[in-house]
DNA sequence: TTGAGGTTTTGAGACGATTCAAAAGAATCT
DNA sequence: AGATTCTTTTGAATCGTCTCAAAACCTCAA
C-alpha cells in the first residue's frame, strides 16, 4: 500500500533524512547509538528503499542487459547464467532480453535499456550491420558484442567460428565422407557465415575430392531443422548427402527427428554434427556429435569485460577475447559401418 | 557520452521543458509547428528519454519481474515467453530472474525488484511458506503465483499437478505395469508433491496391486535424473520398477539416458513418462511420453491477471485459474513388446 | 573559560521528467 | 474595439534519494 520512504524514517527516528540515507550508504560514519534507532524505524515502517530515485541521483545503475538471439536455445541460456554469476558478485541485475532473431525486437528492446540507463549492454546482434549499435555508444551506453566479432569500437567475446566449422568439415571428411551438406541459417547471421566458410576450407583442403551441398533456413531452430532434413530424406538415395553439418545443435536435433521418422539410420545412413555442445544434445535419440564452445565462459568473460570499462572509462581499451571451440564426437558421427 | 534531457532540448527548440513533455506524452495537444521544431531537436541532439526519472515522477514502472526456478528447464521458458508476448502489446518489460531453486537467491531477486518498484511479480515460489512473499504483497507489490497455489492473498495460475500424477499412474498401469517408481525431487516444492500424490491415488485405486516406489532427488534436473537412472540400473531385474514417472522432463531424459548406457531398453525392460512435455522430449533418444502443461498459457494468463490487478486495484478480486494437463504417448511407454 | 580538533548531524540543492494551474495568444462574435 | 472562448505554452512544484558544506556537538588541553 503505502511505501514508505526516507523521509518518514527519518521523522521516526527523530534524524534528519541526510542521517538516514548515511545510515544506508555508509553506516561506519554513524554513532552506533543513532544507526540503531534508524534501523529500528526502518524495521517497523518496513521501508523499503527507492533504487529509482537513489539511480536518478546517483547516475550509474546496477543492472545491465543481455539480448540474445534466442531465449529457447540453452546455448544462450548458459551464456546467461554465467554472466549472471558473475554479475552476482557485483550485486548487479542482469535483464534476459530475447530479440528472437528479430531486429524490430532487438531495436526495441535496445531502445528500453538505453531509456532505463542500464550500466552496459552485452548482445549477440542479429545483423553484421550495427550502426544503430554504435549510435548508442556514441550516446553513451558500453556495449560488449558477445558471440560475434568487434568493430573496435567495443569489446568483444567471441568464439572462432571458422575454426569450428573446419574442425567440424575436417572430422567428417576424416570419416569418409564426400558429400557434406551444410544445414544452416540466414547468411546474415555472422555464426553461420564464419561456420559455412569454416567447413567450406576444410572442403577446399581436402583438392575436389568432397562435394559441400547447403541449405539455408530462415531460423536456427529445431523445427527449421526437421523441415530441411524432411527434405534431404525424401532425395533419392544417390543425390543424399553422407553427413550434414548443423549451423547448431537445435536444427541437428530437427534434422536427426526427421531422419528417425523416414527410417533413415544415424550415422549410417547419413551422419550429423551440431554446434554448441548444449546438454540436451548428448541426450538425443542419437547422442550428437558437435562443436563445443564454452559457454559460461563467454557470458562471464562479456561481463567482466563490461565492469573493467564501467569502472575505468579513462584507461580502457577495447578488446577482443577469442576462444577456440573443440570438437565432442559422439554416436551420431561414428565410423559408418558400411564404409 | 553526455546524455541529453529534457532542457536541452527544450532550449534547443526554444520551448519550455513543459512543451518538450507535453511533445513526448501528449503530442496532440501541442502545435504542429512546435512539434516539429521539438521532435527536429531531439533528433539533432540525440535525446532519449529518461526513463528513471518518469518512473520515479509517475511512480509506476513498465516492468514486471518472473522469478522462475530454473532458467536451464525449457518449460520455463516457454512461460517466460508466453509473458513476454502479451507484457510486449502492453508495452511492458519483462525480467526474468532465476531462483535456481535456493531460497536465498530467490529472496535476493525479491528483493531487488521491490527496491526497482516493479509494477508486480509474477513467481514460481521455491517454498511453500510464504511469510515473506505476504510481507511484500503487504508493501504494496502486486504478486501473482505461477504454477502453483495461491493463499487466497494473491492471483494465481496453475495446472492441476495432481490430476498429472494421476493420468500418468493411470496410463503407466493400464499399460500393465505393476511396479511404478516416482522419480521425484524435494518434496518441499508443492508440484513434485501434488505430482506424486496424483501418481499414488492412482496406484490405491487399483486396489493393492500395484506397488509404488518413490526415489527422492535434491533438484529437478537431468544430473539428478540420471544418477537416480544409475541406480535403478543397477538393481537386480526382480527389483526394478517397470515403469518411471519422472516429476519432469529433465529428469526424465536423465533417466532415459542412465537406461541407454546401461544397455536398458526402454520401454521394453522399462517405461518412462515425464512431465512439462518440453520440446527436446520429442527429440530424446526415445521419444518421450509426458504430461502436457499449457506453457506459454500459463504464462500468458499470469500477466493478465496482474495487469488487471494494476490497473484497477480496487474492484480487483484474487482469482484461481486452474488448467488441466493432457497426456502425450509416444514411445517411451508405448505397449511392452514382451508383457 | 576558551579554543582547537575531531566526530556527528543537518538540510538545502541537485538528478530528469511530469503535472497542472495560470498566463499568453488566437480566433470568433457583438 | 472589446468581450468571450478556445488553444497553446509556461514554469514552479514534485517524486525519493544522495551529497556536501556548514552547523552542532564533544572532548581535552591550555
Amino acid at each position: 500500500m503505502a511505501t514508505r520512504n526516507i523521509k518518514e524514517v527519518a521523522q521516526l527516528a527523530r534524524v534528519s533524512v541526510g542521517t538516514v540515507s548515511n545510515v544506508l550508504n555508509r553506516p561506519e560514519i554513524v554513532s552506533p547509538a543513532t544507526r540503531e534507532r534508524v534501523f529500528e524505524a526502518i524495521k517497523k515502517l518496513g521501508f523499503v528503499r527507492n533504487e529509482v530515485a537513489r539511480h536518478l541521483r546517483v547516475g550509474r545503475s546496477r543492472t545491465v542487459g543481455l539480448v540474445v538471439l534466442d531465449v529457447a536455445n540453452p546455448f544462450f541460456v548458459d551464456v546467461a547464467q554465467g554472466a549472471e554469476s558473475v554479475a552476482d558478485d557485483h550485486d548487479t541485475m542482469v535483464v534476459l532480453c530475447n530479440s528472437a532473431g528479430d531486429p524490430g525486437r532487438e531495436r526495441r528492446h535496445l531502445d528500453q535499456l538505453e531509456q532505463q540507463r542500464v550500466m552496459g549492454i552485452l548482445i549477440t546482434p542479429v545483423e553484421t550491420d550495427n550502426t544503430w549499435l554504435e549510435e548508442l555508444i556514441a550516446r553513451g551506453t558500453p556495449v560488449v558484442l558477445v558471440d560475434s566479432p568487434a568493430t573496435g569500437l567495443q569489446c568483444s567475446v567471441a568464439v572462432d567460428d571458422r575454426l569450428g566449422g573446419q574442425i567440424a568439415g575436417a572430422h567428417l571428411i576424416e570419416r569418409g565422407h564426400r558429400r557434406i551438406m551444410f544445414v544452416g541459417g540466414p547468411p546474415s547471421i555472422k555464426q553461420v557465415a564464419d561456420r559455412h566458410a569454416g567447413v567450406a576450407s576444410a572442403v577446399a583442403a581436402a583438392d575436389g575430392a568432397v562435394e559441400l551441398l547447403t541449405a539455408t533456413a530462415p531460423a536456427l531452430t529445431v523445427a527449421e531443422g526437421r523441415a530441411i532434413g524432411e527434405r534431404v530424406a525424401a532425395l533419392p538415395p544417390a543425390e543424399r548427402p553422407t553427413a550434414a553439418f548443423c549451423a547448431n545443435d537445435m536444427m541437428a536435433l530437427g534434422f536427426l527427428q526427421a531422419m528417425a521418422s523416414h527410417g533413415l539410420r544415424v550415422p549410417d545412413d547419413l551422419a550429423i554434427i551440431g554446434y554448441d555442445d548444449i546438454d540436451f544434445a548428448a541426450a538425443a535419440a542419437v547422442p550428437l556429435s558437435s562443436v563445443r564452445q564454452p559457454r559460461e565462459l563467454l557470458g562471464r568473460t562479456a561481463i567482466d569485460l563490461l565492469l573493467e570499462e564501467v569502472a575505468e572509462p579513462e584507461q580502457h581499451r577495447h578488446r577482443q577475447v577469442i576462444f577456440q571451440p573443440d570438437l565432442v564426437v559422439r554416436e551420431s558421427s561414428a565410423m559408418r559401418r558400411d564404409a
